[in-house]
DNA sequence: TAGCTACGCAGATCACT
DNA sequence: GTGATCTGCGTAG
């Protein structure tokens, strides 16, 4: 019987003694699935080289290999009996000065790296079961034959429970659990049943609360309801943070084991709240995505993250309100017991609103496709690092490499170059053209086969000749490289995505290839490479800079670029300056393509893209001195006309104050109302007039809900001791422990919360 | 269970008078 | 008192 599904949590577990893969996910005909696999055991590498002194160091098992180093050095393979015996041995090997190789990929990853999976798997049983059409009973395989699959879940597939509790103002003491989704729609209380009833007669909400008699019982039933779910992604907002960790300290506190998952196993909450790390959370065989991960990860920006702000931005509509609009843990209290209609009402529409949110955004839908596309489990996916070992792993040992482990010496980490970023020219300009690079960084890992593998360090005598060399001058042979297929291989897939519309699949294969760059330019990556990454800047540079050259020598004035973008004046009317944008781009092209190959004799992949014409476009100067201010522009954007010949122009700003999350709503009011009369020809006076109303305005009161700043503290408070500026004298005023966004006015008594 | 650099700005603080 | 420099944040790409 041959299955095929999608993998929510590959795990393992050791079972006397050895350990044993565990692959929870969905299958393409209905039903929850695990996957068991006793037949393997961990492994990694050390160079031949060093084969006595790992043994020395305790390595029981050394099997010969035939695959070398990247730098070409004989390795043998080194076995251990579980996952846990890695790490005393690695630190054993190391303290003998070998580097261990590959041997922190974890073992569940180098199982599904191993079998080239990536989210999709097939899955071939021995037995001839009856099929398991849509049954939600957990269907177990044990040793059956797991190989990479084709099935993608179509949006929607995947069950998702959102989860959302109202506790006591201290965050202790828990009130009521709304479940929604997967079917659901129903909140648990902890009130008597009889008192729930009587005080929801007659209210919409009397069908959907359950009274579960006191706290312990509300932990019982959850736990009890939640394990009766079929669901596979548990959401919320701030769910890993908050509800799950509250529930956690409560069922410890009320000898309830808070068990929720496919096969037994409790709830666990691993918190890092430090600035990198993100909160955890795992419950056997299913997904913990929390809302607010989402959004962020898939780079939606909003000037707060609280459910309310994403509600409405997302979907327009906000949190129920209570007490005429104020809100805050003491409001939920006093609903609790005076107004439980309103409290039930309350807390069922917090756990829709993220089910809203996630659906509309399509979150849980990119998550699975980023899955997908790298083999991460769903919670992962924002893993660049160890989204590129899955990825690049498979195809090294294809090619006869293994990997070194994670941890460059000192000697090798450089600074990276960055992009290059032309001096502007400030002013005000009519139908200036904007151009950019379509992914600039990947094209030219494509167009000059940058590659860790292709990298060569110290060329040698006869052979620098037939390589490629970096404006940095770091070498790559000319052999197709693997992150160059890689990249060849995605942005077609990127095409054909975006053609059928699919815009959440061209966002994911986006984000992928743009994580490419970064990745090898941070030690904390295995393929961390200064000269490679610095390869990838360089001729970024190189290419921004001869295109301005160009563009110049044609005899056009260049007003800025940055990093793959040009602008450049048309010195033309409205629709000759479009048509002229297009044929500019389409000389640069192919100057740009002769160049190349005549310079490094090979194919150009780079494209400038015709990517806008500004009516009007505005380089404003740096605030002290007369120079121009890089990364910040406004513009009035010029569509090309439609159909109907009524394109609506829309002005755009760039790193100035209206798109900063740290002004005021005053300022940007002001610089759009400004900017508004600028570009669209008002005259001085109609200008003059309207700041003067502006600041009569502004002394009159009218403005007073718009002069709050908001910034973040972005360590403890404590932590400022250098300086201490406005928002940190803001926060300490509040004299109680803050984090995150702190809202400030300025006063004569100086910043106040 | 860690993608990157370049840049502008405000305000605090330092260095110097 | 004044200009230079540092700190901190948020942004562009």
């Amino acid at each position: 019987m041959r299955h095929r599904g999608f993998i929510l949590q590959p795990t393992y577990r050791i079972e006397a003694g050895r350990p044993v893969v565990h692959l929870f996910g969905r299958l393409e005909k209905g039903g929850p699935f695990l996957v068991r696999d006793t037949r393997t055991v961990p492994y990694f590498f050390v160079r031949a080289a060093d084969a006595a002194l790992a043994l020395e160091a305790g390595a029981a098992l050394l099997a010969p290999t035939d695959l070398l180093t990247m730098r070409g050095e004989a390795v043998v393979r080194v076995e251990v009996p579980a996952p846990p015996a890695t790490v005393p041995l690695r630190d054993a090997l190391r303290a003998r000065g070998v580097a261990p190789l590959e041997a922190d990929v974890r073992f569940a990853m180098r199982y599904l790296i191993d079998r080239g999976i990536r989210g999709s798997v097939t899955i071939e049983d021995k037995a001839p079961g009856p099929d398991d059409a849509g049954d939600a009973a957990l269907r177990i395989f044990e040793d059956p034959v797991v190989s990479p699959g084709d099935w993608e879940p179509a949006p929607g597939t995947l069950k998702v429970l959102s989860l959302d509790i109202e506790t006591d103002p201290a965050g202790k003491r828990v009130y009521a659990a709304a479940l929604a989704g997967a079917g659901v729609e129903e909140t648990l209380l902890a009130l008597p049943a009889a008192e729930v009833e009587s005080k929801l007669r007659g209210s919409p909400w009397a069908g959907q609360a359950v009274g579960c008699g006191d706290e312990r019982g509300l932990l019982s039933a959850l736990v009890l309801r939640m394990g009766a779910i079929d669901f596979d992604i548990l959401t919320g907002w701030n769910v890993i943070d908050f509800d799950l960790a509250v529930l956690a300290a409560a069922a410890a506190r009320r000898g309830v084991v808070f068990d929720v998952g496919r096969v037994p196993g409790s709830l666990r909450v691993i918190r890092d709240r430090s600035a990198w790390g993100r909160s955890r959370a795992e419950i056997p065989g299913r997904v913990v995505l929390d809302g607010i991960d989402l959004l962020k990860g898939a780079f939606v920006k909003l000037e707060d993250y609280r459910l309310d702000t994403a509600a409405r931005e997302i979907l327009g509509e906000g949190k129920v309100t209570l007490e005429d609009g104020r809100g805050g843990a003491q409001a939920i209290e006093r609903a609790f017991h005076e107004d439980l209609p309103r409290f039930v009402e309350y807390n069922l529409r917090d756990a829709l609103l993220v089910l809203g949110i996630l659906d509309r955004a399509g979150l849980v839908d990119l998550a699975v496709r980023r899955s997908l596309l790298t083999g991460m489990p769903p919670d992962r996916v924002g893993a660049s690092i160890a989204s590129f070992d899955f990825l690049y792993l498979p195809e090294l040992r294809r090619r006869g490499h293994v990997a070194p482990g994670v941890g460059a010496k000192p000697g090798e980490v450089a600074p990276t170059l960055g992009g290059a970023v032309l001096e502007p020219a400030p002013g005000l300009y009519d139908n200036v053209l904007a151009f950019d690079f379509k992914s600039l960084y990947p094209s030219l890992i494509r167009t000059f086969n940058l590659d860790p593998l292709g990298f060569v360090p110290e060329p040698g005598a006869g052979e620098a000749g037939d390589l490629i060399r970096a404006p940095n001058g770091a070498c790559f042979r000319r052999e197709p490289g693997i992150l160059p297929e890689m990249v060849a291989a995605l942005f077609p897939r990127r095409d054909a995505a975006k053609k059928r519309g699919d815009a959440i699949g061209a966002h994911a294969l986006k984000i992928l290839m743009n994580s490419f760059y970064g990745v090898l330019a941070t030690p904390a990556c295995r393929f961390y490479s200064a000269p490679v990454a610095n390869a990838i800047t360089h001729f970024g540079q190189w290419v921004l800079h001869w295109a301005r050259d160009q563009v110049e020598a044609w005899g056009h004035r260049v007003l800025y670029g940055d990093t793959d973008s040009l602008f450049v004046t048309s010195g033309l009317d409205r629709e000759p300056a479009r048509r002229f944008g297009a044929a500019l781009c389409a000389r640069v092209n192919d100057a740009l393509r002769a160049e190349v190959r005549a310079r490094w004799g090979v194919t150009s992949f780079l494209e400038l893209e015709f990517d806008a014409l500004y009516a009007r476009f505005f380089l404003p100067a740096v605030r002290h001195g007369g120079a121009g201010a890089r990364k910040r522009y406004a513009g009035l954007l010029s569509p090309p006309p439609g159909p109907d010949g009524a394109a609506r122009d829309e002005v755009v700003f760039v790193g100035m104050e209206v798109v900063r999350r740290d002004w005021t709503e005053l300022s940007k009011i002001f610089q759009r109302g400004l900017f508004e009369r600028l570009f669209r020809g008002d005259s001085k006076e109609a200008v003059t007039e309207y700041l003067r109303g502006f600041v009569k305005d502004l002394r009159e009161g009218r403005h007073d809900d718009h002069l709050v700043y908001r910034k973040a503290l972005r360590k403890e408070l404590r932590d400022y001791t250098a300086t201490t500026p406005p928002h940190v004298q803001a926060a300490r005023k509040l004299g109680r422990p803050v984090s995150g966004i702190i809202e400030y006015v300025m006063t004569s008594a100086g910043p106040e919360p």
